[in-house]
DNA sequence: GATACGGTCTGGTACGTACCAGTTGACTAT
DNA sequence: ATAGTCAACTGGTACGTACCAGACCGTATC
């Protein structure tokens, strides 16, 4: 298959499993991301439409979704353009890894536990295994995130074990997103993420080497792959030794 | 007007300005934020469309638009429903005001004081205004934001007077962003937020009707317009009583 | 009592037509 | 050189039809 066989190949929708809209949503996006550059515009709804062979509605709906993922921005009158990527992480957009090098220090990661257990409610109703049919067990994985060997942060997380089998088999140590996407095939494509403050109990603020009452910073999220509940988890940082840095663009800024 | 009246003008779509189907979206969340419970399904499609007089696909675009607002879940075979308010809202993506209303909340600005001054170092800093030739005032403007009457938070920016001429004698209650693109053609398309915890220090536990040492939840924000740094601004919220939801997309996501 | 089936509800996908409004460039007139 | 007009592009709104798939309920049968 020559490289224009695949191109063309990336460029077919066909009719199948996968809705129409999805598959060139999927398409403009690799286009957006690997032949474009920010402030690009992509081809128009109409000329998207001859070439893939889809319908006006369903270019719309395609370029609707990564409007609303912040790849695209539409301006009447004038085009759809890709938009500027993030210069820094956003919120939790880097990894933890990635965090803690970009401000000099050293990562680690100490694995407190991993095992298979019927989860909690809140993270059982999340991952949707809270009906009858869909019950079972998920992994319950706690980790000490640390920085030059100090303890920055607690995390606890549930994987549904049916979506992950055999993960207490795997390098836990370094990005769990990494090992979804290349031992099982799930690509973490969304998250909501939830913040507040709170005070350090008791087991968390010996894990965090603190006093008792350190204030923290907590980040419950529950991450998605492709509409399906893949991820519960809370992550508890050590609020006098951690502070959040982002980059936010127009469509995230806020009206004062 | 009877109650009668009023929710049959409420309901009312009428061609004009305004989109349908944004009238449409605002009706149906007033719906759901007045009428039902989280948990409850609101209309059919088909019922709506007969009920406000617009197609179907009208109906799917509002509807679209508040499940993109966290507002309402669709469950294919069964129907639409309300969702916990709590989870609305991206990090600082709506303003404060389109938050507190999210939240069913009625919001309201206390303008505290804006006076023209010499800004502080970090202030100045951030706005280039550190540098010989570069000086100048700045706009100290202090609000607090309430949300039912009730202080949620505090906010203190800064802002350039050569950038933003008379700016006292702007209506200061409402959205700094607005005022910016309508007045001095200024449009924020990109910020630096900084987040962390602290304890309320007298002066703010008084303006937030609060005991000293409230764990609050800060975030600093400096935003740019076109590349220039435009707003210095801190903001700081009741940690008792206010928890920011986020959703990600793909390009948020962080490994963990 | 359990199971299967059909009907009726629900949302989801996809297409099509028609027109409106914004932007821009080419062309023409002054 | 400048201003105005128009056509051709762009995205936005709104409607309609048709069919698919999921959920649920009622009925019939075993």
């Amino acid at each position: 298959m020559t490289l224009e066989d695949e191109q063309r190949q990336d460029q077919r929708i066909t009719d199948g499993p996968e809705p129409k809209h999805i598959q060139l949503s999927a398409a403009v996006a690799r286009l957006a991301t690997e032949s474009l550059t920010p402030g690009e515009m992509i081809p128009s709804e109409r000329t998207l439409m001859t070439e893939y062979g889809v319908s006006r509605a369903t270019v719309r709906k395609a370029v609707d979704s990564l409007i609303v993922d912040g790849l695209l921005r539409r301006v009447p009158g004038k085009g759809t353009f890709v938009v500027q990527p993030r210069l820094e992480s956003r919120l939790h957009l880097a990894s933890f890894t990635q965090d803690m090098r970009r401000r000099g220090l050293h990562p680690t990661t100490r694995l407190i536990s991993c095992e298979a257990v019927e989860p909690p409610p809140e993270a059982a109703a999340s991952l949707g295994m809270d009906t009858p049919g869909s019950r079972g067990r998920a992994w319950a994985l706690t980790r000490v995130r640390c920085a030059d060997g100090q303890p920055i942060a607690v995390e606890t997380g549930w994987y549904p074990a049916s979506l992950f089998p055999d993960l207490d088999r795997r390098d836990l140590a370094g990005s769990l997103y990494d090992i979804f996407s290349a031992d099982y095939g799930v690509l973490i494509d969304a998250a909501e993420q939830t913040l507040w403050g709170e005070a350090a109990d008791a087991p968390t603020a010996r894990m965090l080497e603190a006093e008792p009452a350190t204030p923290l910073l907590v980040f419950r999220r529950v991450s998605h792959a492709a509409g399906r509940p893949a991820e519960h988890v809370v992550s508890r940082y050590r609020g006098d030794r951690y502070q959040v840095h982002m980059s936010l663009s127009r469509d995230d800024v806020s009206s004062s």
